[in-house]
DNA sequence: TTTTCTGCAAATCCTTTGCATATCC
DNA sequence: GGATATGCAAAGGATTTGCAGAAAA
């Protein structure tokens, strides 16, 4: 849940759409409902199955396509499988990564001394059994800013 | 490239292989020796087209699976598109994530005051145009240890 | 009425799996 | 010789796309 109340929510969100030429469907204010009352982090999927059972003929390809268009009017995050395949890294000591995400895709090391230690708040390390943190810096790299 | 050589690096990789009763194969030793002579953090795909050309013969389907196999034994990190479904986060302010990986996918949220602010170094701010910040703590949830 | 969205179906892309053979120990 | 890994081919799952009809501005 959020830290706003539903109807404010719901007020930047029909703002956001109208700001960005979207056109208000039932569907997408579903989707949008699903979404901040949900505090799991929802995928495409289990939004298309709690919508189902009040919206019987949502597909799920409108769900992939309103998420993405979601995504790309900033009103909602992608936290996870950045929709990209899976790469690997053979540095296995503690550093992080700056992922260019303009247009190259490509992932820098960083070195964790230059962010200072993170500390763990000890509430967060009393209730999970945390191994291990990753930082990533998102942006643009270099090579992408000067292209535009 | 690591900070440690490469005979180091092979070294400490037949080690682990032994440890963990993997025989030494030439494809295994080529598609390490690939990872460790990159610093583009390689997908199964791109280390394929790198290997092909000294070896011929091997198949995409076997780097995937070596590249899991490394990946189970800790010699090698994944980093990107951690192999799972893309999921939404209707939470559009500053928070970051604990991310359970040990059986139940939970994500929860953490609110970034809790670390204290993440001063992005001076270097970096200059050579790339940071728009964001992940923090993901990676571990067991209390739900998860619980069920062992 | 013009533009934008949706549902349907098919396609695509990445990754995994079953099985027989080849390789390693 | 017994266990393990590989290549091949096929399957699987998630996501995307083209298109025609339906709904929104």
């Amino acid at each position: 849940m959020l830290n706003k109340n539903t109807e404010e929510l719901l007020n930047l969100f029909r703002d956001k759409c109208k700001e960005n030429g979207l056109s208000m469907t039932p569907q997408r204010l579903a989707i949008y409902k699903a979404l901040i009352e949900s505090t799991a982090h929802p995928s495409a999927e289990s939004i298309f199955n709690q919508i189902r059972t009040s919206f019987p003929d949502v597909a799920l390809d409108t769900i992939y396509r309103t998420l993405s268009t979601f995504s790309e009017i900033g009103i909602i995050h992608l936290v996870e499988g950045y929709g990209e395949v899976k790469r690997y890294d053979p540095n296995t000591e503690p550093h992080h990564h700056f992922r260019c995400t303009t247009r190259c895709n490509k992932i820098v090391d960083l070195h964790a001394d230059s962010f200072g230690k993170l500390k763990i708040p000890p509430k967060i390390e009393k209730k999970y059994n945390v191994s291990g943190i990753k930082v990533v810096l998102e942006g643009a790299c270099d090579g992408c800013l000067k292209d535009n």
